[in-house]
DNA sequence: CGATCTACCTGATGGC
DNA sequence: TGCCATCAGGTAGATC
């Protein structure tokens, strides 16, 4: 008997990176025809005019993604920015499907439908900016870290990056400000498979380790996109057409308390770390 | 600099 | 059955 699924959601790069993919089929090459936005916690950066009125009458250019940001280009120059956070979601929808509880943001294209932002704990935020005004507007943008997918960097230059910060693994791999993407999901996994422990500090790790770690992380990443991301029990992550992500069922590690290690049969064990969860394997990590 | 804690928020779940 | 407490976690900000 399986343990009963714990309330699991955090789109993290793997889930963002899907997401974007489909935009751009979905979204880009659209003139938006109007805006709603309801309530006051989705939209809370600017006033909820200006980022109406600039996005009405302009049409997607493109859609990128840094870290758990996407970034909508606009033909006016300006930039959508969207973090999904804890339970945001983007989905395409009809005109006529039925509104989803906790919908906030509406975008009604000139044709063919609407991009709809629901997000039930109202974490997700979206916002317009532009490069002239982003470092005021959002300057948290401006210090996230490298990609580790779209950047790939040599695991010489990722041993420089575990040297500069005297840390727990763990914490370095969801500092946003050395690598966007990473985080409560997938730095388990990474960790796992590099036979690493959380709280080992970033400046004990031999060569091989550095090298091995580094290898996890882009393999990682790289396996859950090419899954569409991790839908865990509760399927709150789902994609712009609502379907949820395979690679929770290739997971080693996470939400697997008390389940036997996938490797040596050992028994994954969950610990408390910076207030959250973290499942580790005590045989195979160290 | 890093570590720790809190706030933000809803929904699911467990205990009584 | 219902009520309350707890937990889930990304990130900013305060504090030590």
């Amino acid at each position: 008997m399986w343990p009963e699924g714990e309330s699991e959601l955090m789109p993290e790069l793997p889930e963002v990176e899907t997401v974007r993919r489909q935009l751009e089929r979905e979204v880009v090459g659209k003139r938006i025809k109007t805006v709603e936005v309801s309530g006051t916690r989705t939209v809370r950066r600017q006033p909820k005019k200006q980022f109406i009125s600039r996005l009405v009458d302009t049409k997607f250019t493109g859609a990128r993604r840094q870290g758990k940001f996407l970034v909508l280009g606009l033909d006016s120059g300006d930039l959508l920015y969207v973090h999904l956070r804890m339970s945001g979601q983007l989905r395409r929808q009809a005109v006529k499907e039925p509104m989803e509880k906790h919908t906030h943001v509406v975008i009604t294209f000139t044709q063919h439908g609407q991009l709809r932002f629901i997000d039930p704990r109202t974490f997700g935020e979206m916002f317009v900016t532009n490069p002239e005004t982003i470092a005021e507007d959002a300057p948290e943008i401006l210090t996230l870290g490298i990609d580790p997918l779209d950047e790939p960097i040599s695991w010489r230059t990722f041993g420089q990056l575990l040297l500069v910060r005297d840390t727990k693994l763990k914490s370095f791999l969801t500092d946003q400000t050395v690598m966007a993407g990473i985080g409560n999901i997938y730095s388990d996994e990474i960790l796992f498979e590099s036979g690493l422990m959380y709280d080992r500090s970033t400046r004990s790790l031999s060569t091989m380790e550095v090298r091995r770690l580094y290898r996890s992380v882009v393999e990682i990443l790289h396996d859950a996109v090419k899954h569409g991301g991790s839908t865990l029990d509760d399927e709150q992550f789902v994609d712009l057409h609502g379907k949820t992500g395979d690679y929770a069922s290739f997971h080693q590690v996470y939400n697997r308390e008390k389940q036997a290690c996938r490797r040596c049969r050992g028994i994954i064990t969950k610990a408390r770390f910076s207030q959250r969860s973290t499942y580790f394997c005590p045989d195979c990590q160290m």
